[in-house]
DNA sequence: TCAAAAGTGTTCGCAATACACCCATGC
DNA sequence: GCATGGGTGTATTGCGAACACTTTTGA
């Protein structure tokens, strides 16, 4: 090998997602450099030599918000020649699930802006980064039917019509509420605290948690 | 960025699949170099700076056998720091799948041989390469079960006994045949043919073919 | 007392499962 | 004629889907 070593630059884009306002959001920084100056694109940025991919994309992730996110998983590497217009450089592509907390988001004088988007309404995106979102959002609707993932987008304590909520918005329909709860219940996944949520003007909500917030493949789940 | 470029050595490796003599194999071929010497590897090697990955993997894969497969699937990038004792390589790794038919594998000067090995029995392995088989049988399960990909392990003409062995052999686990031979009809992929295998001494089984040899999604499939 | 969301059980239909015997052939 | 795998149908069950009303609170 060693006589025909051969050399790529390697990159990590994240996809960051959480639930705010009803809607899927991904999180994008703004482009200044062209030419894709005034774009937006997904934060992240060149691996080091000596640097494990996966804490690229945590480190390249803290630079941007201070968020330390629940969930991280290698999604895709994406390898395209002509990805990048200034030359060769190959992204393994991060999903990364933060619950819907308000997160502080840096930004740096590299960038014009950083912020929360819809999926359903992306402004036009820098470099393959739409490709990324789409394969992302795929994979989280999958991941979210046979995984417990769905811990990292909630808070500690939440009410089971926000847990709901966050299921109706990521596959895009509406679930009955008893088959829901009847089903979800049955999982053993949450447990009920002895604390209500107060405050709307209607018949206060239980609270419920987590009982472990660590990753788990379930035997079946919402169809 | 230009101002920080970084640089990566970057390959491939593909974990080629076949069933043959009731077992799920792997292709693997036996290393000369040290530290590895006698060791058996994945195939696979560098990615060319100007070279698509996936063709790189079609590349590396065609020198060593004369198999164009009819399936493959980027599964994961591996780049843990010390995967390979020679510096740093990040590696993408592949699954392909090819029908069992008698296959000419090559071998040159630079490996000690080549062969198919059960994935139930595997030798010492080179680098992590084992960790990149398991996750690919583990990936294979799943997609067998939601896709129509068995279409690529079969030959052209088949018996539903040998769909249905390929099944249990992948799977792990024995199927009823009258239920199999119902559910796997019922999903409209295969269509009889007017030829049957004969040969033992019993009665002749209708052959069958796939209608699209094309990669889909099921709807649902065996659990 | 009204508006708003929380909470709660039963029925129905379908798809998965379990299960056993006759058929066609080669030897 | 017998051994071998090929080929076929029905009954049961468990799970997902559909569906409506009462409860608790704040204003």
């Amino acid at each position: 090998m060693t006589d025909t070593l051969r050399f790529a630059v390697l990159a990590t884009d994240i996809v960051v997602f959480t639930v705010q306002d009803g809607e899927l959001c991904v999180l994008l920084i703004e482009v200044l450099e062209r030419p894709f100056e005034n774009r937006w694109a997904l934060p992240g940025g060149l691996v080091k030599p000596e640097e494990d991919i996966l804490l690229a994309a945590r480190r390249n992730l803290a630079e941007k918000t201070d968020v330390k996110s629940a969930y991280l998983e290698q999604l895709y590497t994406f390898g395209e020649l002509d990805r990048d217009p200034r030359g060769r450089v190959v992204s393994v592509a991060y999903m990364a699930l933060i619950s819907s907390e308000p997160v502080n988001l840096k930004t740096t004088d590299r960038y014009g802006g950083i912020g929360w988007f819809p999926v359903r309404k992306l402004p036009v995106l820098a470099y393959d980064h739409r490709e990324m979102i789409e394969y992302a959002v795929g994979r989280l609707r999958t991941k979210l039917e046979y995984t417990n993932i769905i811990y990292s987008l909630l808070p500690e304590k939440f009410t089971l019509t926000r847990l709901q909520k966050i299921y109706e918005i990521i596959l895009g329909r509406t679930l009955d509420k008893r088959n829901f709860r009847k089903k979800f219940l049955s999982l053993g996944l949450i447990q009920p605290t002895k604390q209500f949520e107060r405050g709307g003007r209607q018949r206060p909500a239980q609270l419920f948690k987590f009982k472990h917030k660590t990753f788990k493949e379930l035997p079946k789940f919402f169809d």
